[in-house]
DNA sequence: CTCCAGGGATCAG
DNA sequence: CTGATCCATGGA
């Protein structure tokens, strides 16, 4: 992949295993809109522009150290996908098409706590609403950068919210696991900066002790935000579809799931589970 | 009208 | 311990 910076932009030629509206509609991350050609996506307090022609992609605006120092990683750059979907799909014809399906899919870097109050919130929830909600919620308390959207709120942002004024974002019932998690951050009782260095069980553990993170919302976080890769999240879909080509179609209790999962693709199961995400969300799988 | 969504807490046995 | 039920909300 060749990368050359302009004055206000930074372009990459030859791109290798990305593809800008397979990384965001495979429902890793919820705060990006298409305008045009172009997607915009708010993160890490920035916003930002990618157009993405065949396998050249321009992010802007973006000065060569915000793209070198975050969006490199941001975007996963630096991980050889190539030989990941080589190695997963090694004698799985199952697995072979889903990766030629959505071979642009990369796993994202995003931050802990926009990733966990997210993924709180898509509990029992679907995709558009839970952007709707995001996006009220930001608009509701984070800084804005322009008159119609804002920046993902802080956590010290957040704590001025009550259970009523998350409710009345359109939370439901989830509001009170939010308040329970934000209480739990800020007096410590979960710190998510400790996490990215420990051990994904024992991460887990910590996540799991906030009210309304069970196993799917503590795998989302640690695979999407902490850099896990060997988390497999089972939710409706990845449950349907695991069953279909890998159970003969027979109903599996999620911890089976699981566990197979880890054995077959053992440090890569996050990326294989991305891709049975992308494909069977998109062609209905198990779906009658 | 009913059913469902990137589930988890709580209850019943 | 496992399995059923409930939870807010809006779109299909």
């Amino acid at each position: 992949m060749k990368i050359t910076y302009y004055d206000n932009y930074a372009e990459i030629e030859n791109a290798d295993s990305f593809n800008i509206t397979e990384i965001l509609e495979c429902g890793q991350c919820f705060r990006f809109n298409k305008t045009g050609e172009a997607y915009r996506i708010i993160a890490l307090d920035r916003v930002l522009d990618i157009e993405q022609h065949g396998d050249t992609v321009r992010f802007s605006p973006c000065t060569k150290e915000d793209f070198e120092n975050l969006w490199q990683n941001y975007f996963d750059l630096n991980t050889d996908y190539a030989k990941i979907k080589k190695i997963i799909s090694k004698d799985d014809p199952v697995m072979q098409k889903a990766v030629e399906y959505a071979g642009g899919i990369r796993l994202l870097n995003q931050e802990p706590f926009e990733t966990l109050i997210s993924f709180i919130i898509s509990q029992n929830n679907n995709i558009p609403r839970i952007k709707g909600i995001i996006s009220r919620l930001s608009k509701a308390y984070g800084k804005p950068y322009n008159e119609n959207d804002s920046f993902f709120p802080t956590l010290e942002a957040l704590s001025k919210a009550t259970a009523e004024d998350f409710m009345a974002l359109g939370t439901g019932f989830r509001a009170k696991y939010l308040c329970d998690c934000i209480e739990k951050l800020l007096n410590k009782e979960v710190e998510l900066d400790k996490l990215f260095d420990m051990s994904a069980e024992d991460a887990k553990k910590e996540l799991v002790k906030i009210k309304g993170v069970g196993p799917k919302v503590a795998d989302c976080v640690l695979l999407f935000s902490l850099g896990k890769r060997d988390m497999y999240p089972v939710d409706v879909w990845v449950k349907r579809v695991t069953e279909l080509l890998y159970f003969d179609g027979k109903d599996t209790q999620k911890e089976e799931i699981s566990r197979f999962a880890a054995k077959k693709w053992g440090e890569y199961a996050g990326f294989a589970q991305q891709y049975l995400f992308y494909y069977a969300r998109s062609e209905k799988l198990g779906v009658q």
